[in-house]
DNA sequence: CTGAAAGCGCTAACAA
DNA sequence: TTGTTAGCGCTTTCAG
């Protein structure tokens, strides 16, 4: 036979079984135009008799679209499993993908080959657009997605401040900072110490930036190489070592909030009297931490965003960057 | 304009610009049929010219293929990050699925309507067919897929025994029991406990046997109620308490042997001095432990048999069920 | 070895 | 409001 004939009923017997045309069963599908009561009726019904499901691959012929969004994960896996944002944003976006109609198709992305994969997928026309799980500025990915004219976004902040033609959804990096530094202020503690996240990070910056700003006197800061626990406890190591007598610590990711509380337990310290801990990101694991971890959570709607962000832009919309407003979730540690 | 015109070139502007008919150029992109060296050659000197890529939602038309392949994960997403076997598995079968050029299509599907969405997208052709990433047996989407006629295959034993219709790839837990208390009882130990994972798991009841059948004398066993650290940790101080000699202790999954090592460090005892532990799963933390777990790990392949499977089947073949072999991972923790 | 032409299943002008 | 028809971009017979 010439084509893979599959037995599932087409457009046609639809049409044939409800005594209509092709187009007219088109219309009802997409909801188009005007159809007549009883065609309509008689459509669905027929639809529903043959248990009709249009064939997605004619669709998007037809629509010169995929409906597929590749989601890509440009961190080493090990990175996903660590830093259990990813997974959540994964899972976040997924979810609203399929809400919308469209597919996520997934990709990893650490290597060359892989990268070019992507944008291969992108031209062939396999997925419409990406969504870059985490972003790091200096992804070899962006450059080439930009130069191939393949619609992204990124969640997790870019840069600084929102770049034209680079948009990004973020958490609201500042306003969290902010609050957390504040609701340590606010519990009377005096000596602030901060552990931030990586440099590299636009996010890990910000962070940083906003709590020194409200911060005044000597400053007690340490820098995690990377958002792992164990960055988290050697940071917090150092910081101990060179501040003894902070009796309050914004730990700039909940995953390093981990390592540095187990730092803080082996030191001999009490949460929250002796010291009171705010970390970031409300993690899953958060919650579930000795004692439960005061932190900053994005509002809910994150996804949301970055899914109308990344069809809007496929629809050939120039869409802004957006920061996701936080809030404190008080718990025991602080 | 009717369609969405995009701007890429087509098959036909390659066939124009070789000098060519476009059958010709179908031909030398799949390589079917013999084509002359030097129309071959004009026809890929067009292509790189141009830049074509061919349309993948025209070709999965004309095939009657979407060459994708949805990967479900049933599990609610906090399993996803508690245990990594599973983000492991995924990106295992996304990768190989990748470079067989088919691509995944990420789904969750833990809730009915979920559910229900993955059928459709089957019957809608928008995937050829589903890897379900975690193996429970009343997964009420195996009944659905089943009656649906949609190709699967699970990663992890779904039955003791393979059943004809039902394929799965999976470690072999027998094997990998078998190796883990041997080498328990190969160095030394003689009070050999077990620490099973929640017996509504095939696997987990498939390694409890295989585990039991080696040793004699009074039996040490506790069971997990789920595969987590906490788990884990109820577990072995419920064993401790029950059977407080034992000297060797093999722990069913790696993440129940996190937890179940850090009770046995809050016991007192000293690993693999006063008790060795030998885990199940090599997942990536295990080497990070302390002391590092010595753990039964499926020898490599497995990603490759779940999409030799899945793809088999969507050719209509029907596959057998595979079990990849294990070897022990030796460590320091026994 | 190659060109012409039909068809994969669906959408959307265009008339009627 | 509806049927007709011409594509969407590619594959694959079927002649030549």
């Amino acid at each position: 036979m010439a084509y893979a004939s599959n037995n599932r009923p087409t457009i046609n017997d639809v049409a044939e079984a409800a005594g209509v045309s092709k187009g007219t069963v088109s219309r009802v599908i997409n909801g188009h135009n005007w159809v007549s009561p009883s065609s309509r009726a008689a459509v669905l019904d027929a639809i529903e008799q043959l248990g009709f499901v249009p064939n997605r691959s004619a669709q998007n012929l037809a629509f010169a679209r995929s409906n597929c969004v590749a989601c890509v994960l440009s961190e080493p896996i090990s990175m996903l499993a660590e830093n259990t944002v990813f997974t959540s944003r994964l899972e976040g976006v997924t979810k609203q993908l399929t809400m919308r109609g469209k597919s996520a198709v997934l990709m990893f992305a650490d290597q060359d080959e892989e990268r070019a994969h992507v944008v291969r997928h992108a031209q062939a026309r396999h997925v419409d657009g990406a969504i870059l799980i985490s972003a790091d500025p200096d992804d070899p990915l962006i450059p080439l997605l930009t130069e191939a004219d393949v619609p992204f976004v990124t969640t997790g902040r870019l840069f600084e401040e929102p770049r034209p033609g680079l948009p990004y959804v973020a958490t609201d990096d500042r306003m969290g900072a902010t609050q957390a530094v504040e609701h340590l202020l606010g519990i009377g503690r005096e000596r602030i110490g901060i552990i931030a996240g990586p440099l590299a990070s636009a996010g890990a910056r910000v962070r940083l930036d906003a709590a020194r700003g409200i911060l005044d006197g000597p400053e007690r800061v340490a820098v995690a190489g990377a958002f792992t626990r164990a960055d988290g406890y050697a940071a917090c190591r150092d910081l101990l070592e060179r501040f003894p007598d902070v009796d309050g610590l914004f730990v700039a990711a909940d995953v390093l909030a981990i390592g540095a509380m187990r730092c803080l337990h082996e030191s001999g310290r009490t949460i929250p009297n002796d010291l009171a801990v705010v970390g970031f990101d409300d993690i899953p694991a958060a919650a579930g931490l000795n004692p439960p971890l005061t932190t900053v959570a994005p509002v809910p709607g994150g996804a949301e965003s970055v899914v109308e962000t990344i069809l809007g832009r496929i629809d050939g919309r120039d869409m802004p960057s957006v920061d996701v407003p936080t809030r404190l979730v008080r718990r025991a540690s602080a």
